[in-house]
DNA sequence: CGATAGTTTGATATCCTTCAAAACCTGTGG
DNA sequence: CCACAGGTTTTGAAGGATATCAAACTATCG
C-alpha cells in the first residue's frame, strides 16, 4: 500500500513497486476517470486492429487469447482489477492478439496523449508503469515454463497460486478464497488441455481436498500443498518489497 | 535497412520498425563500442542477480532459460545478433531467470548511464528499443501458443520457420539456410519434449524432406510446407514494413 | 585414436485426447 | 413454482502422442 492510500487497483498493484506520494496517486486515479461498464464477453481489441487506446480494467476479468486458422483459442495471460493491456501499445501498427471480458467488466480507456503526459512528466509512475510490464513478461515466460515442464495438475495448481496472489496483491482476495469465473473450457484453452482432461484433474484435486469450487469461488483448501505441487515460486511476480512471504 | 546502411546487426534489426538518420545509426553502433568474446556455455545473468548492464549480442546465439528445483530446464528464448537482454532490466530487483551463451559468442554490456543517456536524448531509437521489447514479448505469446496448440512436429516446424525470418531480419541467412548450433537436447528443453522424441520428429521431417541438418546448418527444404504445417504466421514479429512477402 | 557428447532405435508405460452420452446448473418464461 | 433450454460439467471406453528406460550407434575434438 502506498503512503496515502487508495482502493484503486492500479494503485494497489503499483505500490508493490514504489511508494508514491500524494500527487502520484492522484495521477494513477485520473486514469479511471472515464470508465465503462462493459459485458462479459465484449471484445476490447480484436487481432489486426491498430490500437487507439490502453485499456485499464478497474473491475471483472479478461484475457489476452489467440484464435488459430483451425479454431483453436489460446489464452495467454488473464488481466484482473489494476492491470492494463501494454502502454506502449501504440508503437504496434497492429495487434498480435485480441482482449476480450470474461466477466462484466468497468473499463478505462487512456488515451495516447494522456499516456504521453504522464510518461514526460511523473517519472515515479512511469517507472512503475514499465516495471508492471516487466512483470506481465515474466508472467509469460512462467506461463511458458508451466506448458512445458508441468503436467496438467501442477499447471492448474500453478495457475490457482497466481492468481489468489495476484488478487491478494490488489485486495480482492478473502482467506485461501478468491473469486473464479472462469469455465473449464477457458481453463482447458489456458493450459494446452482438453476440457474433458480439466474437469477429471479438477474432481481429482477436489477429491484430495485441494480445492473446492463452488458458485464461481475459488477455495484453496491447501495452500502449501499446492505450491509444493506446483513448485511454485512467486519469485516471478517481483513483489518481494511488500510480502515477503507469500 | 537503414537510409545510411550498416552491418550492425542492432542497426538491421531496428531498422525493421524505424528509418534511423545518420546520427541514430552512430549511437546504435556505438552501443557494440566494448565488446568482449565468450565462450559456449558461459552465464551472463544468473537467476536471482541484480542486473548491473544490458547485453547485447554481437555474434553467436544466447538463450534465456529457468531450472526448476526437479532439475528440468526450460528455455524461453533465443537471443541472436542485434537482440538484447531486456534495456529496462535496471527496474527489476533480482533476475527471474538466466541468460546463457549457447555458442561462442561476441556480447557489447550496456552501461546503465549510457543506456539512460540514450533513451533521454534520442527518441527514435528509443522508441526502436522499445518496439523489440513488443516484439520480444509478443515472440514469447506466440511460443505459448506454440506449446499450448501445436503437437511436436508442428512445434518444430514453427520454431524453424521464426528463426529462419529472424535470422534473415538481421542478414544471417542464405537461401533457405541457416546457422543452427542447438542440440537436440536444447531444442527438447525449449519445447518441452524429451530429447528422444525430438529426435524421433527431426528424422520423420528429414525423410519427409521438409529439412535437412549438418555440421550445424540447418536447409530449409520446402519452406511453403513448413509454414503450412506449423500454420506459421509471422505477423507477431512485427516486421511489416520491411518484408510484407515472407 | 580414444573419450565424450550427441543421436538413434526399440519396447513399454503414461498422460492426455477423442468421441459420445448423460447429468447437472442456471436463468427465463409461463 | 415448474418446465424447459442452453451452457457447463462429468463419466466411460478406446486410441494416440509423448515419456521412460536402456542400449547401440555416430560425430567431434583433443
Amino acid at each position: 500500500m502506498s503512503l496515502f492510500s487508495s482502493d484503486n487497483p492500479m494503485v494497489r498493484k503499483l505500490s508493490a513497486f514504489e511508494d508514491f506520494d500524494e500527487q502520484d496517486v492522484r495521477v494513477i486515479e485520473d486514469f479511471s476517470e472515464v470508465s465503462r461498464h462493459h459485458p462479459s464477453g465484449k471484445i476490447l481489441i480484436e487481432e489486426g486492429d491498430r490500437p487507439e487506446n490502453v485499456f485499464l480494467l478497474l473491475e471483472g476479468w479478461a484475457c489476452r487469447y489467440k484464435i488459430l486458422p483451425d479454431g483453436n483459442r489460446q489464452i495467454m495471460a488473464f488481466l484482473i482489477p489494476g492491470d492494463v493491456c501494454d502502454i506502449q501499445i501504440f508503437l504496434l501498427k497492429s495487434m498480435d492478439h485480441g482482449i476480450a471480458l470474461l466477466t462484466d467488466s468497468v473499463v478505462a480507456e487512456i488515451s495516447k496523449t494522456k499516456m504521453n503526459a504522464v510518461m514526460k512528466d511523473h517519472s515515479r509512475v512511469t517507472r512503475a508503469l514499465l516495471w508492471a510490464t516487466l512483470v506481465d513478461e515474466a508472467t509469460l515466460r512462467e506461463w511458458l515454463v508451466n506448458m512445458g515442464q508441468r503436467n496438467a495438475r501442477e499447471r492448474m495448481a500453478h495457475l490457482f497460486c497466481e492468481l489468489y496472489v495476484r488478487l491478494f496483491q490488489v485486495g480482492l482476495n478473502r482467506e485461501h478464497e478468491i473469486r473464479f469465473p472462469l469455465t473449464q473450457e477457458q481453463l482447458a484453452d489456458t493450459m494446452g488441455l482438453t476440457p474433458v482432461h480439466v474437469s477429471r484433474v479438477l474432481t481429482k484435486m477436489r477429491d484430495e481436498e485441494l480445492i473446492s469450487i463452488k458458485g464461481r469461488m475459488l477455495h484453496l483448501r491447501d495452500f502449501e500443498r499446492l505450491k509444493q505441487i506446483a513448485q511454485f515460486d512467486p519469485n516471478y511476480l517481483h513483489l518481494d518489497r511488500r510480502h515477503p512471504n507469500l
